[in-house]
RNA sequence: GUGAGCGUAGCUCAGCUGGUGGUAGCACCGGGUUGUGGCCUCGGCGGUCGUGGGUUCAAGUCCCAUCGCUCACCCCA
């Protein structure tokens, strides 16, 4: 039995080379924008108590009843998002008496035992944003033009739904029309919105089914009960979004999943992901730090983004930009004599910061130079049993073809240094790479 | 948890009503260029047809089981 062969498990997936130079750049843009709104990072520990997620998303939630990785034994679960481990670690090390307002953002892995499908996998990878501390409609925008500005400049076309989901104060009021107006329509519901009446009533607001759509247009609204205080604050958000250029669609049927919600919440939605819509969403949860045993009445705001589509979305949508893994200088040595002169060559140009790359096989020229091509080497350096006789390599540009002599006297040290200057000074002149 | 579809080379795929696994494309290696890349051209490497059973003279093809993957439902980023 033993050639087994070992391959990723259900719903995870690796990133190779080439797809991770995709990731690359979503991240550094992510941070690039963040940096210009006073966001700061930090990283939390993928793993966090059961209670914690229990208490943070929900008890009675689909993710906490059957869609988290937990430890039973340990009383551990590998988080299914971010916003509670952010939370504990800001009430834990008390971050709020150094900085009343905190920006903070992470990046990385969550954890959800669903069935993987497109757009959806057991490990996929968040960017996650929070604003803590402020209660202020001035932040929801800001933070929604954020999301915006980042992925406009990744190129990517997508939309912005909004909506308002009350508070404790008033939601419950119209969860009660809500429940009177759909039971006097059974008729109209599929059987799946017929038990979301007693579960979680607002769901069936947001159900795919035909039948349903329909009958949920004449719904009450959730944004003719809005208490006053959560009307003027959803009022003062649409306001600045519209004074900060952001588009925006008003949806009142959007629900959100997780209990800790209120007030403003989002989208960022596409239809070009098969059955998923949401690249990024997020929202007000107003009581959860408190809730989660830090200070009483502390606000805060954060958004989660699906890195797994907002790459789908680049492949399909955003401008193939060349790859940078691009090497400066390959040396090609032919022969073992030329290796010697060749590779502590290669180390003092990387020593000198400079992409440098070289094939111990002491293949022919030819298929070392397909190699350098390959990498898609600016310059190679060749050096074969002539060259060290006449102790001078050629150094050929790979964009003009030309090719120049290139002298061999002196130390390591000093022709990498002086090879470096050449393909910096020459390098300078052509961008251009055909 | 539920439903549907699909498993042939490293990748993308042909393979008809069962009758010898494709000069297929890409990639990789080598020759054409006694030491010069991309384009071209010629050649080479590469497969227990997911696995196990059944039907048949004969199974990649039909049937059953099993494993894996994909998509969709539920739910969600």
């Amino acid at each position: 039995m033993f050639p087994v062969k070992f391959q990723t498990v259900n719903g995870f997936k690796d990133i190779l080379p080439d797809e991770a130079v995709r990731w690359r750049r979503l991240e550094e843009q992510a941070r690039a924008v963040f940096r210009r709104f006073g966001l700061r990072e930090i990283r939390v520990p993928i793993i966090e108590s059961t209670e914690l997620f229990a208490r943070a998303i929900g008890e009675a939630t689909d993710v906490v009843e059957k869609e988290m990785y937990t430890f039973a034994d340990k009383g551990l679960t590998l988080r299914p998002e971010a916003t509670a481990g952010l939370l504990r670690a800001y009430i834990e090390h008390g971050l709020h008496v150094q900085q009343p307002v905190q920006r903070l953002f992470t990046i990385g892995p969550m954890f959800r035992h669903e069935r993987p499908q497109k757009g959806r996998q057991r490990q996929f990878h968040q960017i996650d944003v929070e604003i803590i501390g402020a209660s202020e409609p001035g932040i929801d925008a800001e933070l929604m033009a954020m999301a915006q500005m980042l992925l406009n400049e990744l190129g990517l076309k997508v939309s912005l739904e909004i909506n308002s989901i009350g508070c404790p104060q008033c939601r419950p009021g119209f969860r009660t029309k809500l429940v009177e107006y759909l039971n006097k329509r059974l008729d109209g519901l599929c059987e799946d919105c017929r038990r979301r009446i007693h579960t979680n009533p607002l769901r069936a607001l947001d159900c795919k089914n035909k039948g349903c759509k329909e009958t949920v247009q004449a719904a009450p609204s959730i944004l003719d009960s809005l208490c006053s205080d959560c009307d003027t604050h959803f009022a003062f958000v649409r306001q600045q979004l519209d004074a900060l250029g952001v588009q925006y669609a008003l949806n009142r049927f959007m629900v959100r999943g997780l209990d800790y919600y209120t007030r403003t919440t989002f989208e960022f939605i596409t239809n070009e992901l098969g059955a998923q819509s949401a690249v990024a969403a997020g929202g007000r949860y107003d009581g959860l730090i408190e809730q989660l045993g830090g200070p009483a009445k502390m606000p805060g705001i954060g958004f989660g983004m699906g890195m797994e589509r907002i790459v789908l979305l680049m492949e399909q949508q955003a401008d193939k930009e060349e790859s940078a893994d691009r090497a400066d200088c390959f040396v090609a040595a032919l022969g073992g004599q030329a290796l010697t002169f060749a590779a502590p060559f290669v180390h003092q140009l990387r020593c000198l910061g400079f992409v440098a790359a070289i094939d111990y096989s002491c293949r022919s020229l030819k298929a070392q130079m397909k190699q350098a091509d390959r990498v898609k080497a600016r310059f190679v350096l060749m050096i074969g049993e002539e060259e060290i006789a006449r102790q001078e390599a050629a150094l050929r540009n790979m964009g003009t073809q030309e090719q120049s002599a290139f002298s061999l006297h002196g130390t390591a040290g000093e022709l990498a240094a002086r090879l470096a200057e050449l393909i910096t000074e020459k390098g300078k002149h052509e961008q251009a790479y055909c």
